[in-house]
RNA sequence: GGAGGGAUGACAGAGCGGACGAAUGUACCGGUCUUGAAAACCGGCGUGGGCUUGCCCACCGUGGGUUCAAAUCCCACUCCCUCCGCCA
């Protein structure tokens, strides 16, 4: 959520910055005399309450002392109160709406966030290749590479779509064998490698209709998401759900900061209105595991920890020998929460695309304040925190590229060094004998 | 799933209709004393909101209700504890 206040303080900042994501300065204006409205009920509604509970007291005292006109007091109030209630449920009316608005509007982008109104005008900011730093140029993939993973999987055993559609409908994957344990594999190098610094968490995979409030997923995604209606729970799109909510509601002590959390979850999306495009394969899926780094810091930590997930999840990329581009998103790209994202697209030889395998995003204060997570500074008084997360890395797409890229021209795959002792020191997957 | 008990500030714990935003203790911060520390003593010590910056308002698990007045009474829900049942 935005800061109202600032919105009051500063209005033409606050617009110009929203402009450049496309939101129109109508809009605010309309929040900003809500929020007048608002603060004129308030004052209204209080003054009355105030008057209640005076008279309220003077009623107690005349019956301590036996005075008579304890009722005629009291009568007062009655009628006093009744006003006030009229008057607060007016003030809670528009607070209502006030508030509704407000969880409507996204993020402030960052000043340092490119122009631009969509995914074209993102720029690249550097490629990743094996031998770069050689002098390598950029790889010529060998025709053995080309081939896309689905059919990969087949020819291997390792990936069967088919059984994932009987068992749960379209872009629902079934890996097995050797596929299997190599997603396995990639979940536990990545953790086992963020472990030092991060503490591993594994939460619940569904969340509160509150919980999903907090991180911006509520109430503008409801229709990308799982819902288990009964139960009035949420399938979790990304560990960052959970893991922003661990903290709800508290006010952190500033020497614990920045706390540092990593955990591997299944990540539920419906991708409505995806159905038909891109959609083959692993190309797009309705759950795939994913492992993600968190950090609640302070706005003089939130660089330093942006930069140290990008690192990492570039890190993992360079060990399993992938290519990759990174990206920073223009305003108009940016998720409703972010004020600033980069993302990470890896090549995939066999589809020939650029495959989106990490978002890295710095909320500023956008998410605490939804989930009020507060921490106490030097001085003694509260400020939000920061937070700032990315994935590193999500694993179906990783899978599919790893397989496409490491394809051998007879057809078995070489993975790479780093994943031996995860994988029983079997690196090479080849086709079942039967 | 059944029966009972509970939920109050960082923690422990009182309050069970009227000056209660809340006793007391611990912890924490500042001061006195001390070569220093401890002890002792003194003072401070929740969060948000509104405006006329001194005041006002809200918050005692959550949401409703009763009352002139609710932490306190009533109803519903959630969570925790104990016992029973079931279960990986």
């Amino acid at each position: 959520m935005i800061d109202l206040a600032q919105l009051r303080r500063e209005p033409e900042f606050v617009k110009a910055s929203l402009a450049r994501r496309g939101v129109s300065s109508a809009t605010m204006d309309e929040i900003l005399e809500l929020d007048i409205e608002h603060r004129r009920l308030l004052q209204e509604a209080e003054g009355l309450r105030a008057e209640v509970k005076e008279l309220s007291r003077r009623v107690g005292e005349a019956r301590r002392n036996k005075d008579a006109g304890a009722d005629d007091l009291a009568a007062r109030s009655r009628e006093l109160g009744d006003r006030e209630r009229v008057a607060t449920q007016a003030t809670d009316a528009v607070g209502a709406i006030l508030r509704e608005q407000l969880l409507l509007v996204p993020n402030l982008p960052a000043p340092e966030a490119p122009d631009g109104v969509d995914e074209n005008d993102n720029v690249e900011v550097r490629r990743w290749w094996v031998g770069m730093e050689e002098g390598v140029p950029f790889p010529a993939y060998a025709e053995h590479q080309r081939v896309a993973h689905w059919d990969i999987g087949t020819e291997l055993g390792i990936l069967d779509m088919e059984a994932g559609v009987k068992l749960a409908g379209s872009m629902f994957p079934l890996y097995r064998g050797a596929g299997a344990r190599l997603l396995r594999s990639l979940g536990f190098l990545a953790l086992n490698s963020h472990m030092a610094d991060y503490e591993e968490i594994r939460p619940p995979s569904f969340a509160l209709t509150e919980t999903m409030m907090s991180t911006g997923h509520l109430p503008k995604s409801a229709d990308d998401m799982y819902a288990i209606e009964r139960d009035g729970l949420w399938a979790i799109p990304t560990a960052e759900v959970p893991l922003t909510s661990m903290h709800r509601g508290e006010i952190l002590e500033e020497s614990r900061l920045p706390i540092r959390l990593t955990a591997q979850t299944a990540c539920f999306r419906r991708e409505a209105g995806a159905a038909g495009k891109d959609t083959r394969g692993l190309l797009r899926v309705h759950e795939f595991d994913k492992v993600e780094l968190f950090a609640y810091c302070s706005p003089g930590q939130a660089e330093a920890a942006h930069a140290d997930i990008l690192a990492r999840a570039e890190g993992l990329l360079q060990s399993l020998g992938l290519t990759y581009r990174l990206l920073d998103l223009c305003a108009g790209d940016l998720g409703t929460s972010s004020a600033r994202t980069m993302d990470l697209e890896v090549f995939s030889p066999g589809v020939d695309r650029w495959l989106e395998v990490s978002s890295v995003s710095w909320f500023r204060d956008f998410q605490a304040r939804r989930a009020n997570v507060r921490y106490r500074t030097a001085q003694g008084t509260t400020a939000f925190v920061h937070t700032v997360n990315g994935s590193a890395l999500a694993w179906a797409r990783i899978w599919a590229a790893l397989v496409e890229t490491h394809r051998q021209a007879d057809g078995s795959i070489q993975l790479p060094q780093v994943l031996a002792p995860y994988m029983g020191n079997q690196t090479r997957i080849v086709a079942k004998a039967s």
